[in-house]
DNA sequence: TCGAACCTTGACGGGATCTTTACGCGACGC
DNA sequence: GCGTCGCGTAAAGATCCCGTCAAGGTTCGA
């Protein structure tokens, strides 16, 4: 009969780290299929097919980058990057490759649970291609184009809509600075991170319901911006 | 008497689609008028006047884009294109030849028939059988041509026709600039912005309760117009 | 041949939108 | 404690887009 655990794969090169992994996800409810190597990291995605993978930048053989980009290349699984280094520019190329999210060294089991969770959930969504996001208090038509919120229609800017829709296709994820300026306004933009602060608050203004605490426009500091939908 | 049941064309050349729909749609309430190639495809449509065309963009004979052109050319029926290709460029091709929906293999048959019922709610069938628009002032038959206001006809002449065909076949969605351009005044004028003001604005003159506040024809700023439908 | 209906073209004003500039705040490192 | 960096906020200026009016120009039928 067919597993049910959600799978894991964990590309870590130490071994104490693989083995507390080990066993703190598999008392967790999850199957854990491990490799040590970025080489086989890439190889066991493709033969195991988990539902999520785990990276570790720290790799010895092959750069983590790389094996995102590979992984990346062929399958929409979610890629949870584990690594040492905190405020390095190896996180923004991991978001770039094609990452989902990012866990620093050290970490507590109970955050990196968490953020497995979320990112299962993200990827049911993703199958069936939904084209309605719902938010708390509002919803996006991205066929329609069109805006709803309590009933009423919600105008947005062509701007502010391109800006959703980029953080759309990606919800749930993180999505670069330099991603979504070149998206929306265009490669020559790519540095007026400035242009990213004041459309992400006016999305805010319109669509969340405390704009002074999003819930779905999230920013990650030094990275980017994350749309996360309704439960 | 007249078949009440919403008649169904469904250009396709593989059999076993063509069974599996002839029994889901058939179960649905549709009738089904079948064709196996792009030739007969665009002869039926012409004989059965059905509510809907699905068209497949894989035949062997002819290609789907020219069953869409080809039925385009004298119908303003819906199009729904069926593909197995990923790729972007068939769908704007078709979308550019004239399609209104598009839906890839494989398809849910619920996504099909919720497509088809959002096709076929745009005109609505009156006792005689005639499908028509219906504004809050005013209602648009696209097979007669007429339009008629409080009892009276108003007279549209053939530009503002074909524009408001073309936003009807998309009533509900935006309809860009460029498609408009394309589709009423042909590729050559698809810069000329300047005409959709124009006629948008007679349009609105003669079909607008209160031409200053549209609430039909309503314009989506630097994208394009879209023709919203009474209740 | 003439006129009416229709399509095209140009000009202008107002408003929505985008860009630019400026400032406050908290986190972080020195 | 101080300066820097990244982010959020606010508001003014510039720009683009749209609606409107009106004057040619063309087509077509009377």
């Amino acid at each position: 009969m067919a597993e049910l655990r959600p799978t894991i794969l964990l590309v870590e090169d130490e071994p104490e780290i693989r083995r507390f992994l080990r066993t703190s996800l598999g008392s967790e409810g999850f199957r854990v299929v491990e490799s040590a190597t970025g080489r086989r990291g890439s190889i066991d995605a493709a033969t195991h097919k988990p539902d999520v993978a785990i990276v570790d930048l720290g790799l010895p053989d092959m750069d983590g980058i790389a094996v995102i980009s590979n992984i990346r290349s062929w399958s929409p699984m979610p890629i949870i990057v584990l690594s040492a280094r905190v405020l390095e520019r190896g996180k923004i190329e991991a978001f770039e490759a094609g990452a989902d999210d990012y866990v620093t060294k050290p970490f507590g089991i109970g955050e990196l649970v968490a953020r497995i969770r979320v990112a299962l959930r993200h990827a049911v969504r993703l199958r069936n291609g939904e084209r309605v996001l719902l938010l708390d208090d509002a919803s996006i038509d991205l066929e329609k184009r069109r805006v709803l919120r309590g009933g009423a229609e919600i105008r947005l800017t062509p701007i502010e809509f391109r800006l959703v829709a980029v953080l759309a296709r990606h919800a749930g994820r993180v999505v670069t600075h330099r991603q979504l300026l070149r998206e929306v306004w265009g490669p020559t933009h790519e540095n007026d991170t400035h242009y990213l602060r004041i459309y992400v608050k006016q999305l805010r203004d319109k669509l969340e319901s405390d704009p002074a605490n999003p819930r779905h426009f999230v920013t990650e500091l030094g990275v980017g911006y994350r749309l996360e939908l309704a439960e």
